[in-house]
DNA sequence: TAGCTGATTGACT
DNA sequence: GTCAATCAGCTAA
C-alpha cells in the first residue's frame, strides 16, 4: 500500500526526511520499475527564495499550493525533468525534489530508457537521471501519489541508516539553507 | 516579441 | 576544471 495521504500533510521538512528509505515506484504499462529513495531536499513556501512558490512558472501555484501528496514534475535546463511531492495542506505551499534512487524493481528497463549498462552504479542518481531512468514525464505532473502509475511505498526494510544534512545542490538562491537531507555512505547519493 | 535564466548532465581540456 | 545542449516561462520594452 502506498504512504497515505497524511504522510504528505506535514511540514515539508518531516516528509523530505522521512521520505530516506521509503520506495519510489512507476508503473508504464507492462514495466515496472521502483527504487528506495536516498537523497531529498526541501523546498518551502515564498519565504525560500529558491522555492517555486516564490518564482518561476505561475501555472505551478495551484499544485503547488493545493493538498499534498501528488506529483510535481517540471523541465530544468530545457533538458531534464526533476520530480517533486508535494506537501502540506492545501493553502500551505511546499515540496519534496526526490534527487536520487537506489534502484530495487526493473533495473532493465531503466538501464534501457538511460541507455547505459545494467549494473551501472549510477543508474537513478541524480534528479534528471531519475526521471529518466523511471520513465517519468511532464505528463505525470499533477498525478496523485498515493494511487495509481506512480506511487511511494514505505520502506521495505529496517531504518538502520543515519540520515545527513547539508545545503542544497545546484541552487543560487538562499543556497546556505541546510534543507538536503541523505542516508549517510550511501553510494546512490550524488555528488 | 526578444532576451534571459535555471532545483542538470555528460563530454571534453 | 570548463562548456554546450535546449526550452518554458518570466521580464522588459
Amino acid at each position: 500500500m502506498p504512504l497515505p495521504r497524511r504522510f504528505y500533510l506535514r511540514p515539508t521538512r518531516a516528509v523530505a526526511r522521512d521520505l530516506l528509505g521509503c520506495v519510489l515506484v512507476s508503473r508504464r504499462g507492462a514495466a515496472l520499475t521502483a527504487g528506495r529513495i536516498v537523497e531529498t531536499e526541501a523546498y518551502l513556501g515564498p519565504e525560500d527564495g529558491a522555492s517555486h512558490a516564490a518564482i518561476r512558472p505561475v501555472a505551478a501555484r495551484p499544485l503547488f499550493y493545493g493538498e499534498g501528496g501528488r506529483a510535481y514534475v517540471f523541465r530544468i535546463y530545457g533538458v531534464h525533468f526533476c520530480l517533486n511531492a508535494i506537501t502540506g495542506r492545501a493553502g500551505r505551499p511546499g515540496c519534496v525534489l526526490i534527487r536520487s534512487l537506489e534502484p530495487v524493481l526493473g533495473l532493465a528497463a531503466m538501464a534501457r530508457r538511460r541507455g547505459v549498462a545494467g549494473d551501472s552504479p549510477g543508474l537513478a542518481r541524480g534528479p534528471g537521471n531519475l526521471t529518466r531512468a523511471l520513465g517519468i514525464t511532464r505528463g505525470d505532473n499533477g498525478a496523485d501519489l498515493t494511487a495509481g502509475r506512480l506511487t511511494i511505498e514505505p520502506p521495505d526494510r529496517p531504518r538502520d541508516f543515519r540520515i545527513a544534512t547539508g545545503p542544497r545542490v545546484g541552487v543560487t538562491r538562499d543556497a546556505d539553507r541546510r534543507l538536503r537531507f541523505w542516508i549517510v555512505g550511501h553510494h546512490c547519493v550524488s555528488r
